[in-house]
DNA sequence: ATGAAAGCGCTAACAC
DNA sequence: GTGTTAGCGCTTTCAT
């Protein structure tokens, strides 16, 4: 048999479990079974061939094939994680929770960033290929439904983030973002405020009305009795550049201007930030700014941005958790958690007790 | 043969090739000939055939299984990128760069952030069971280097990230990490500086004498005719608040106060703007600040950072293309890559022309 | 131009 | 307590 023709180039032959058995002088199948820890039945191997075996793998430095393993246990212990952008620290932090959870439980997690539809769609497709065992998917968008429900049906675990579950059997995790919208305006409110502005990124909403951010924003001006104003909102691509431009768009809009700005998500506070700054405007004096989500980098903005933090690490942590549930059968679990998002209070509103 | 009994409860088993062959009434290697577009020898199956095939394949919405096509082909089309911390702007630029280079040559890219030593090397440990094709690693330490060692010799494709390679036959893509340091020093030299601070995270560095930027820092102030004091660098945790606590210790030790500080990297700069902000002392006035690796966040601080900009895309695109070079053949490519870093003037030290 | 068949390395019945 | 064996789904020779 000529096989080993091709593969010549390509290195020394990796180790496999037939080398661990030769050395230990046992057969393949008892290399096997004390190196998964006998998940059938009861004691098996006596200690001494459990020794040898160990020894011999550890000679060797035997290390399981990946894709053989997988494609017999049909199962790959990877998660996978499909999100917009890693440079949005917001994803990184929750990226880093799952991450933390499923380490905890046997999982590798992969990170599959996607820049548009179109990319989302390829890699939900991609995924039905079985290279993953779980995916936490940020879908926005009805098309990417379709996929998720696709993938769903091909029997890939999944957990929907950040939005509502397409699916009955798929769990959703995400943040109260109206609530949260309805507490950075309201603030706004009660320190006198009756100009707001907004800066958004619609495209990222939820399509679910009265959902996001937005719709808290529109809910509390309405309960102060005002009324949301066109020309106080500006959509801004999600990036500190784009919060920056959305920013100098506002200043330039004629009619009543803003006394307070309510911005989609920290990053984007921050673009506005240095734009005000730019124009020799103070914060809070001038412009009151309020941000969202509540990353890092909004306590080391100046002065601090006072923002609406998520529960960054709860949410990877549920997510990661729910999504190994579902894998790993258990009770069938159709939760849809809803987290509340917290105001969090530091200088960019003028109430600042005292930067930390 | 009772053969699918435990599987029962996972779900509808996945369509695979055979389903696909049946359908378009072929043998299963008729489909697997026109689904890899024949690599073997020329036109193998007739027009009819493969619009049959294709036909069948699109109904059943078939997609390859991962696991059997990489036990099969040695070959996974996977890229793993094993880094430090996500939660590090650089890094998040640096892997988006890669992904999009990979993706263009049809792999996929996976994200594997390693707190400690220990869990790198079990990562690199794991890599070994063949889940990727090449690896990309940010080694810092000596034993991580004897892990990647191993691994390279498991014929898994290395690349070594910010660092030497430890290796004649790994490639390494790296930045100049003293000429930045020199430049920025230098910069701040020109400025009529001359107690000039590094907040450092000095874990981080290289192990090789003489070549990060720490090192440059002591040569230009060795060529300005001053001696590095041990009282004006700093150790930090590398995160912001690392930078903004750094920058605190350093305004509290007694001694000559320095006129203008140096940091470790953009991120580590932004805690201790903030911090100088929170004291009030004005920067540049009281204060001059550099910052180094230039990622976006240092363009939206105020006043904007100063910094030495790494060429976070070109870093990632190398590093990727180096990396799949070694994995597809061609030639060996021992390639030591060293790439510039540049000085990106902004206002933090006094010598913004403009602030853009 | 197509089909048959041999495994890739592993797990898990099943026999002894 | 241990060995034998039948595949997981795919690619790729080889025969036709």
């Amino acid at each position: 048999m000529p096989r080993r023709l091709l593969e010549s180039r390509t290195q020394a032959a990796a180790t496999t479990s037939i080398d661990v058995a030769r050395l230990a002088q046992v057969s393949q199948a008892t290399v096997s079974f004390v190196l998964n820890g006998l998940r059938t039945g009861g004691a098996r191997v006596s200690d001494a061939t459990r020794t040898r075996v160990l020894a011999a793998a550890a000679e060797l430095e035997y290390v399981p094939n990946h894709a053989a393993r997988s494609l017999r246990r049909r199962r790959t212990n990877v998660l996978t994680f499909v999100l917009p952008a890693l440079d949005n620290p917001y994803f990184a932090e929750v990226v880093a929770a799952v991450q933390v959870a499923a380490t905890q439980r046997g999982y590798i997690v992969s990170v599959l960033p996607v820049r548009d539809e179109e990319a989302e769609l390829q890699a939900l497709q991609a995924l039905g290929g079985g290279s993953s065992d779980g995916v936490v998917v940020a879908a926005r968008t009805d098309r990417i439904r379709d996929g998720v429900r696709r993938l769903f049906a091909r029997g890939v675990k999944i957990v929907v983030f950040q939005d509502r579950s397409p699916e009955p059997l798929i769990p959703a995790v995400r943040v109260d973002l109206e609530g949260g919208g309805y507490a950075a305006t309201r603030h706004l409110l009660a320190l006198g405020h009756r100009h707001i502005a907004h800066i958004a990124d619609r495209q990222s909403y939820s399509h679910r009305a009265g959902e996001d951010r937005f719709d808290g924003y529109e809910r509390a001006l309405s309960a102060a009795g005002l009324r949301m104003a066109p020309a106080l909102v500006c959509d801004g691509e999600n990036s500190m550049a784009g919060g920056e431009q959305a920013m100098c768009l506002l200043l330039e809009r004629p009619g009543p201007r803003a006394t307070a700005v309510f911005a989609y998500n920290d990053q984007m506070a921050m673009g506005a930030l240095h734009a005000l700054h730019a124009r020799g405007l103070r914060v809070p004096e001038d412009m009151a700014l309020v941000g969202f989500d509540g990353v890092a980098l909004g306590a080391f903005t100046w002065p601090g941005l006072t923002t609406v933090e998520h529960p960054r690490n709860e949410i990877g942590t549920r997510a990661a958790n729910l999504l190994i549930g579902c894998i790993e059968g258990g009770p069938p679990a159709l939760e849809d958690v809803v987290l509340p998002a917290r105001l969090v209070i530091r200088g960019s509103c003028g109430m600042a007790l005292r930067e930390q």
